[in-house]
DNA sequence: TAGATTGTTAATCGATTAACAATC
DNA sequence: TAGATTGTTAATCGATTAACAATC
């Protein structure tokens, strides 16, 4: 069994920043790259990169540089890029539907197996090429088709029930697009995407670049 | 002129929790909160709050907390909510289509008045009530709107043309969601929204979280 | 050997948290 | 007055960065 160092997380926000380098690196045919490319990439002097990267071992030669395609190929290990995770998703709206068919996000690995809503009217149909349930055949299908990650696209009102949901069925990892806090017990890691409070403090800036000029 | 002061990064993107904390008790009627509750909200400690909020001045009363509505009025003003922000989406695919027509966004002060992409099939139509322009118009229509943030929601390949194209613009605040490290000049802020890098790290904690158990 | 670049140590920086006098 | 809660100071924690011996 594999091991995986505990990482901080500034460090591995960075690695899939690395790794995208790396690739493009890659195709351009080049075999070597330096800490001080990777960090131009990521907007980070050179000596972050090699501290990022010690996190998964000794990675790089001394005098060379790291080596593209194992880098990359390590960086997809550590972070599981190549492993299927299966997921579902609650919440057919608008984006619902888009996170549904983001083809990145099968390049990483993801593969959305089911979508939930409680509106009859898309109840039954395909969607991006994925059935829709109704919201009540969430913790049968998650169960039935073995999800282990759970997608809430709903709005507010509606994503703490759907979490509980979520959590009673066996899902450990969530990743929720609701602008609501939740609440979940421990062991279950939730990752929030709340771009209504990014936009706000995106707003800020914008403010205080209006009474700069 | 209000001022605006300096505030920590991370202070300022909890402002946004702590502000829809107070909305849903200022609906509940109450008319005082605490930094407890406050921090509750947003998983941080009371000091943490009361630390975050002492960047904005002295906003509550010893002994007492917070007065509810003045806080959210005050957060508002700070974060500049109330303010319309004026912005074009390029990219009208379904994330851009999803971003065009999120309520969400317009509740603080965002107006996406205007959507381009290059597919002639979709320029000239409405989507969201937004009229869609060819991507050859930008800076034209940048200019006559007078919009002053820019949302990129095009495949990474375009995305830096498009950032280019705001910019000689005069777009100075760029929301991107191209999953590409963009290059701008110092004076234009840029945040990054990369759902693809954000997956590969919750895809590190669903491997994670299988091999533990 | 000379030049380049790593991994790591130590110094620096900045954010978080605990503690408490001041205030209501 | 007793109890509650603020704003701020100082201590702690953790991440970033500079510097450099080790290595190629």
């Amino acid at each position: 069994m594999p091991h995986r160092a505990a990482i901080p997380r500034p460090s591995l926000a960075r690695l899939p920043i690395y790794y995208r380098r790396l690739l493009r690196h890659l195709e351009q045919g080049e075999g070597i790259i330096s800490s001080q490319e990777l960090g131009t990439a990521a907007g980070v002097p050179a000596a972050q990169v090699r501290k990022d990267l010690s996190h998964l071992g000794e990675l790089g030669r001394a005098g060379v540089g790291y080596e593209t395609r194992e880098l990359a190929l390590t960086l997809e290990d550590f972070m599981g890029l190549a492993h299927t995770k299966i997921a579902v998703l609650v919440g057919v709206g608008n984006l619902g539907r888009a996170l549904a068919a983001y083809a990145g996000f099968e390049r990483y690995g993801l593969r959305i197996v089911a979508l939930f809503d409680h509106d009859p009217e898309k109840v039954g149909k395909q969607i991006a090429g994925k059935p829709v349930f109704g919201t009540d055949q969430i913790a049968e299908r998650v169960q039935s088709l073995g999800a282990e990650m759970g997608i809430i696209t709903v709005p507010a009102v509606g994503a703490q029930d759907v979490a509980d949901e979520m959590v009673k069925a066996g899902i450990d990892v969530i990743w929720n697009f609701a602008p609501r806090a939740l609440i979940v017990p421990d062991h279950v890691i939730l990752e929030n995407e709340d771009l209504a409070a990014r936009l706000a403090t995106i707003s800020y800036h914008v403010i205080l670049r209006r009474l700069e000029t």
